[in-house]
DNA sequence: TATGAATGAGTCTTCATTCAT
DNA sequence: CATGAATGAAGACTCATTCAT
């Protein structure tokens, strides 16, 4: 079952599948079972692990689908943004959406789905790195800031906000904090 | 089944299961059964249940004990440390800890366990406001930073490092981030 | 759907699903999944359920084919073979051969397929009595032993030999006690 | 869980679910479900699965009870019996019998049950080779019939006896011929 | 009181069969 | 006619919780 199946209706339901479970799995945790999110989709559940032989493909096809969006998104930033504030925006709007992608955060989040390995998680996350390269040059972050740290910041606030339930007073006032701690001080 | 059973025996008891399953949930996670906990403890399963009448139950009593016990740790820097570091200390302390406290981490982190509502959890709380305190009295970190997005910070960061196995270099660059962004900037 | 479809596509289809299926249910049992059978015959799994509306209807169909097969060889040995030895020659091949013909042991082994009932089977039966007659006209084989202990023999040590895994030397030993047990013993 | 366990009630459904199962198996074949032996026993579907943790362990504690029964009654017969009819008379009550233990008469036929392994198969084949020894001295059975290809004929039969459902009639005729097979011919 | 046996709802997954494309 | 997507009834197995010993 390929990620797009020759079949109109199949394709409908592919899709239909993987927005229940997004939906299912963002409320409830990735805990809730394949049959609530057949129930969600409106399927039978032997339709779900047609297209998702695994619960566990069903998860990681939820992640290409996010992080493939997300790496979009910030692309879009790399080439159109002002170096000196696009990464500071979207660190900011991917903690706020962070909450609508509790899937993602979480397995992001485990040692266990390494970055390194996956295509779609290589390329997010080298992505990110282009956006915190012009940072740096443009002068707003600091040089001797490394993107691990700073993925590990993000994904430690997005994963703290997502179950924590931050609201975005407290969004705004930690980021405030870590912002400032990015940025080159003025030398006095 | 009070805190402090009236038999010896069963103070025991409930001292050896707490212990067992701290162990269990911290090594498997909080998924791990309460069977595998009444065995690492060397009892009865009738016996866990007993003590603790559901597994949330078992949980949280974890988080109480383990949170009293970080409570005093903290008290002690509040009364003996250098007000200057004793916060940043401490905050690295925590976060080199925490994967030794999943559970506690991982039920901290979540948005049910209110820090408000628990009495253990108040006290926590508020002897770290009074670190915190001390810190900015002395200086040390800026007077416009509350205690609720320092709370949120170290949460954060505690439960990213586990999740995420952040090693001890990683946790250094993060902090020390986080930390710049907490101190008083030298004015220009 | 008769075994006969009028066109030529269907026809070929039919032979290709059968000749698949006998592959696949030989290899790993009957309870292989239909889905297996159609890949393996290179058919989408409706067209396998248009020529065998039932899983049954497909074993059913492999049996009728192999047994006319069977019956095709032996009516050759029963015209050609020479009496006397005939009879033991085809149940050795028949044993010989039986772990290339899993299914229709299997199905042949339980009283469900009434040797009766179906023609292809009586036919089957009928030949090897003939088989049978002659070695006991040639004092091949002894005269008080009916067809019924022949054929449950036969199909027995069949079986035996496909679930057991019976070697070639096994095959012979085993083959041998019972053709002793066959043949007119010298009277002193 | 142990054979034997310890609680008087524990042990009592043990026996009730080896009983049951026994029973279903032997009536439906090992497909049965694991739900409709725990109903036959009158137990929960959990207990079964306390006692025998997979449904492979309940199959293989079948086997070994009956195995050890018959070994029990063939050590009987090695003692007790008559040298130069105690074999026969086992092997005729042994298919006899064949449809009551279907699935031990399964399971055995199957090359997976390698009659090496397991301690009690391996005592159940030995004692069959003791008494199969006493027959050869006492002149009943042919000196050149090595044990391997008796048990392979005492399977085959047996498990023919069972799926083909032999009546008594076709059991005399044909072990009558294996049997003639067998004896020592009278040298002309 | 401690024990561990019993329970059964709930989980993931498979597969024969039906039906829209 | 062929296709393969959809269906849902099982099946094996787990686990929190209750209760007899």
């Amino acid at each position: 079952m390929p990620a797009q199946p020759a079949r109109a209706d199949a394709r409908r339901n592919r899709a239909r599948i993987l927005d229940a479970a997004a939906e299912v799995f963002n409320a409830r945790g990735t805990e809730a079972s394949t049959q609530d999110v057949a129930r969600a989709a409106g399927v039978g559940i032997g339709t779900v692990f047609r297209h998702f032989p695994t619960k566990g493909d069903l998860l990681r096809a939820i992640v290409v689908r996010d992080v493939e969006e997300l790496t979009a998104q910030i692309e879009a930033l790399v080439t159109d943004g002002d170096p000196a504030t696009a990464f500071f925006a979207f660190f900011t709007d991917m903690v706020a959406r962070a909450s609508s992608m509790r899937t993602i955060v979480r397995l992001l989040g485990e040692s266990g789905a390494d970055l390194q390995a996956d295509k779609p998680l290589r390329l997010w996350r080298s992505t990110i790195e282009q956006l915190l390269a012009k940072a740096r040059d443009a002068g707003a972050v600091r040089r001797d800031v490394g993107a691990e740290e700073v993925l590990a910041l993000l994904l430690s606030t997005c994963q703290a906000a997502v179950s924590a339930g931050w609201d975005a007073d407290l969004q705004q006032r930690t980021l405030g904090i870590i912002f400032d701690g990015l940025r080159i001080r003025p030398s006095p």
